[in-house]
RNA sequence: GCCGCGUUGGUCAAGGGGUUAAGACGCCUCCCUUUCACGGAGGAAUCACGGGUUCGAAUCCCGUACGUGGUACCA
């Protein structure tokens, strides 16, 4: 199976040769039955960076084999939120590839064969059992005292099945079409062990792993059959996902044995889980209305209540921020680095550095990512998302040149694209409340004066410049024995309405002469 | 209950036998800025607990506790 090398020195450190022949190639199977969550994003991403640094393919597959479950929408959901974060699957439904379909409702007739062929070869097989008699079982397992619940070798003699019935007698009712499903069955007492990429070696005892339903009796697979028919037909190589699979991963090693393809099984990673903040499990789409952060990458709106859950995007975050947040939620490369490219990360990401304990999600971190983001990016990146915010707010920005040069002013006052509303609507409308009580208290006449003769000499400047703006401002205000202290914080509330924006000066000079005078005035008449 | 996986400050974490136990977020103090940010300087950990092994353990071993996942004809 797997061959390891560590190298001398580099303890923790493995290197994993036996799959490295082959092309690398890895997917990412959702099931489309909402909204794509925090978690998801980030197995997208280290699926994605895997295969971009080893040259790999990454492939989309839609794990619809639920038809209880599954939403409309929910696809087409999950592709824009991967176009949305750059991570563009090289193949899948919606851009068709070697292996399709790639919908696993697509592809029902071949599981179904496999199962078929599991059953001949006597790794398998046909369950009759209606619901009432599994729960008879369980009941009758509960009140032996057992905690376990399992349909297993304990079990399946006494069981309505082809292990026990007369191949005429199975015969018979598979062609009276009764209701069946196709069982796994688990040989007990065997030590099944795999390497985990990121674990090292795990081991299950087959003695606690029930005989799982391959094939349910609406004849799409379980998710353990489907994900080893497909694994080995789209010759993945490498999978990741998410650590609540572990306890199943016995299962799938032991089909990849008895449908004959264990030399070719993919190395196994398991992500360590993102948790809640606040403890007790793993997030959850509940977590985010609770406790005021997003869970998911864009909104989702259920089709069936109307329910709309907020996503990172709509709610102020750059791809690049929130890629970058995500993988180093349990990775670092081992450096003081913590802002990263998709580039770099796809340059120095490491399977063996992914940590193994869960992670709980820091909101306040993940806006200060963000935050790094905006500072970092030029605003050219984003003055499209900020104008059609201003657009939803009934203003239409004209003049493209001022607006640049207020997002460069206010960035860095930004933690979400959606503060660059308010942090810079003053440029463009008027404040229409001017936070008047914060000068009242220590206006005076003085003050008063000082302001008209600002108006009259600011009406004569030849430039509207910062420089010449702040020196006469001064010069007034000595000719007047003010200190200019006591009078930038009134300037600032009658030019913006309150105590914030970037320097006063910059900002009466981006809106120009007319403007500030006007907006002098207007509050000068208010105090008067 | 059973099985698996985990456990370094409030959170993310570096570190893998000898260190003053990095760094980041958040919090607090100060500087800069007569707004708020940005930027800068500081402050806060007996490495879950108990036993070993060792001259020496956050680092290795065992146990306990706690957390977390699974225990479906869901993925």
């Amino acid at each position: 199976m797997n061959v390891q090398v560590r190298k001398p020195g580099e303890r923790g450190k493995f290197y994993l040769y036996s799959n490295m022949s082959k092309k690398v190639r890895v997917r990412f199977a959702p099931s489309p039955t909402g909204g794509l969550h925090l978690g998801g994003v980030r197995t997208v991403l280290y699926n994605y960076l895997f295969a971009k640094q080893h040259g790999g393919d990454f492939i989309l597959r839609i794990e619809d084999t639920d038809q209880s479950r599954y939403v409309e929408g929910a696809e087409q959901y999950i592709i824009d939120c991967l176009n949305w974060c750059g991570l563009h699957p090289d193949e899948g439904p919606h851009v068709g590839g070697e292996y399709a379909p790639y919908r696993q409702s697509e592809r029902k007739d071949l599981y179904k064969k496999y199962a078929a062929q599991l059953v001949k070869d006597g790794y398998a097989y046909y369950a009759f059992d209606t619901p009432e008699e599994i729960e008879a079982m369980r009941e009758k397992q509960r009140a032996e005292g057992k905690h376990t619940l399992h349909y297993d070798h304990h079990v399946r003699y006494n069981m309505r099945n082809s292990l026990n019935l007369m191949p005429a007698e199975t015969q018979q009712l598979l062609d009276a079409g009764t209701p069946y499903v196709i069982r796994i069955k688990v040989e007990p007492n065997e030590v099944i062990h795999f390497e985990d990429m990121i674990r090292g070696r795990v081991e299950f005892n087959t003695e606690n792993i029930d005989d799982k339903v391959l094939l349910k009796a609406d004849g799409m697979p379980t998710y353990h059959l489907a994900v080893v028919v497909d694994d080995h037909l789209m010759k993945i190589t490498h999978a990741f996902r998410g650590e609540e699979w572990l306890p199943s991963a016995p299962v799938h090693i032991l089909l990849w044995k008895y449908l004959g393809w264990i030399d070719d099984m993919p190395e196994w990673a398991h992500l360590p889980l993102i948790l809640k903040p606040d403890g007790n499990g793993k997030l959850s789409k509940r977590d985010g209305d609770r406790l005021g952060f997003p869970v998911f990458a864009m909104n989702w709106t259920d089709p069936k209540t109307g329910e709309l859950i907020h996503g990172f995007k709509e709610l102020g975050f750059l791809p690049e921020a929130f890629l970058n947040l995500l993988a180093v939620l349990g990775w670092n490369d081992g450096t003081e680095q913590e802002i990263y490219s998709l580039d770099e990360l796809i340059e120095k990401f490491s399977i063996e550095r992914v940590h193994h304990a869960g992670a709980k999600f820091d909101y306040e971190k993940a806006k200060w990512f963000n935050h790094e983001w905006i500072k970092k990016l030029p605003v050219s990146r984003f003055t499209s998302h900020v104008s059609s915010l201003f657009k939803e707010k009934g203003i239409t920005i004209t003049d493209e040149e001022k607006f640049i040069k207020v997002l460069e002013l206010v960035k860095d006052r930004c933690t979400l694209l959606t503060d660059f509303y308010e942090q810079s609507v003053f440029f463009f409308v008027a404040p229409a409340t001017i936070d008047i009580d914060s000068i009242k208290p220590k206006w005076n006449e003085n003050k008063q004066m000082f302001f008209v003769e600002l108006i009259r000499a600011y009406n004569l400047l030849q430039q509207w410049d910062h420089n010449d703006l702040e020196n006469t401002f001064k010069e007034i205000a000595a000719a007047h024995q003010l200190k200019t202290g006591e009078l930038m914080l009134p300037l600032r509330i009658m030019l913006v309405g309150g105590k914030f924006g970037p320097g006063v000066f910059d900002i009466a000079s981006v809106i120009g002469k007319e403007e500030t005078v006007e907006r002098i005035e207007k509050t000068l008449s208010e105090l008067g």
